[in-house]
RNA sequence: CGCGGAGUAGAGCAAUCCGGUAGCUCGUCGGGCUCAUAACCCGGAGGUUGUAGGUUCAAAUCCUAUCUCCGCAA
């Protein structure tokens, strides 16, 4: 089966590579163009770019699909099938119809649960219990086509952003094989999303890391480990921001003031809002590297008493 | 040349402005003490102060260049 492939960053990855060990016939890769990245700007090529060009696949990062601009390169490449996971742009409705097997997306997400942008980190935002990857038959709207696959996995609440980011791109290249065999063997077997039931959602803002320390502590957990890696939690010690890698809950209550650090020896000791504790310990202070709490507060003496702030207080 | 911070003992920091025996907390090693504690007391080891030049009687500190790491912004 003649494929194309679509995707950008690295959870596309995992789904790219195994199409191209299963043997299916890549005829093209679309991906973002290349941008500046880092402090020095560096043009950096996207990693799905990285992999295609290793195993000479041609690549294509069209600015824009729109005005026939995609149908005219899809019209090239004569793909049967297109496979879209995570590639950041809408696809006109011109494009879409063109494959004899349609467009198939990759969504990290139970749908109609967390359409959009970010659906791992919300997952995790919001403390829910599971999530997964289903793959859809794409149309116009978005993430809004009839379901084809779904497969679930539980949230440790160990689990953070990054860690889920790895097992749902695993997870998401085996339901995407999965849904093409069902595809080629004419099992597949569409249903529509119960659209009164969607939630969409956003791109992370850095605004989302600023620590409101009168949430209850499990609610501040699941934020220190819903953006982590990125864009990350953070409060305010002495007007310098701290950012907040790991955390952990602890059993530990105090009626301390929302924010105020109840101990400090291996790890800082916060209170929140619900009266529990929650143990900070790995920690980044501007311009610092990330460190332990431990090894920070060895250079750092941030007496118990302390109060961290948001940075509306701040302001 | 987008803005800014930082490289000092195994770890985290101080001393740098104003040049003069590199210091603190922790770890580590040895000894002591206690029914006991993230215990306490005593002692030791561990450094070409990122690198290369320059100024000076003397440079972690001042000057020049360079490498690396990091925060913001994008």
């Amino acid at each position: 089966m003649r494929i194309a492939f679509m995707g950008t960053p690295d959870f596309s990855v995992p789904c790219l590579r195994v199409l191209i060990e299963h043997g299916y016939d890549v005829v093209g890769v679309f991906c973002q163009p290349d941008k500046p990245v880092g402090r020095k700007q560096i043009l950096t090529p996207p990693p799905v770019k990285e992999l295609a060009l290793q195993y000479g696949i041609r690549v294509l990062q069209p600015t824009t699909l729109r005005g026939g601009a995609g149908l005219a390169l899809l019209q090239e490449l004569e793909p049967e099938l297109v496979i879209v996971v995570a590639y950041g742009k809408i696809l006109p409705q011109d494009f879409l119809s063109y494959p004899k097997y349609g467009c198939v997306n990759v969504h990290a997400s139970l749908l109609p649960k967390y359409r959009g942008a970010s659906p791992i980190h919300w997952a995790i935002l919001n403390g829910d219990s599971e999530t997964g990857v289903t793959t859809i038959q794409m149309d116009a709207g978005m993430d809004t086509g009839d379901i084809l696959r779904v497969a679930k996995v539980p949230i440790s609440p160990d689990d953070t952003a990054e860690s889920l980011f790895e097992t749902l791109s695993v997870l998401g290249a085996e339901t995407m094989l999965a849904t093409i065999d069902d595809i080629e063997h004419g099992r597949a077997n569409p249903t529509p999303q119960d659209h009164t039931r969607a939630t969409t959602v956003g791109l992370l803002t850095k605004q989302l890391g600023d620590i409101d320390w009168t949430k209850s502590a499990l609610q501040i957990h699941n934020q220190i480990r819903g953006l982590y890696s990125w864009p990350g939690a953070y409060t305010f010690l002495d007007g310098m921001m701290l950012k907040i890698h790991k955390a952990s809950l602890t059993n530990v209550t105090s009626a301390k003031a929302p924010g105020t650090v109840v101990q400090s020896k291996d790890s800082l000791l916060v209170c929140c809002g619900d009266g529990r504790c929650i143990a900070l310990t790995e920690v980044q202070l501007v311009g610092k590297k990330r460190m332990a709490a431990a090894d920070f507060l060895r250079g750092h003496a941030v007496p118990v008493g302390t109060i961290l702030t948001s940075a509306e207080k701040e302001a």
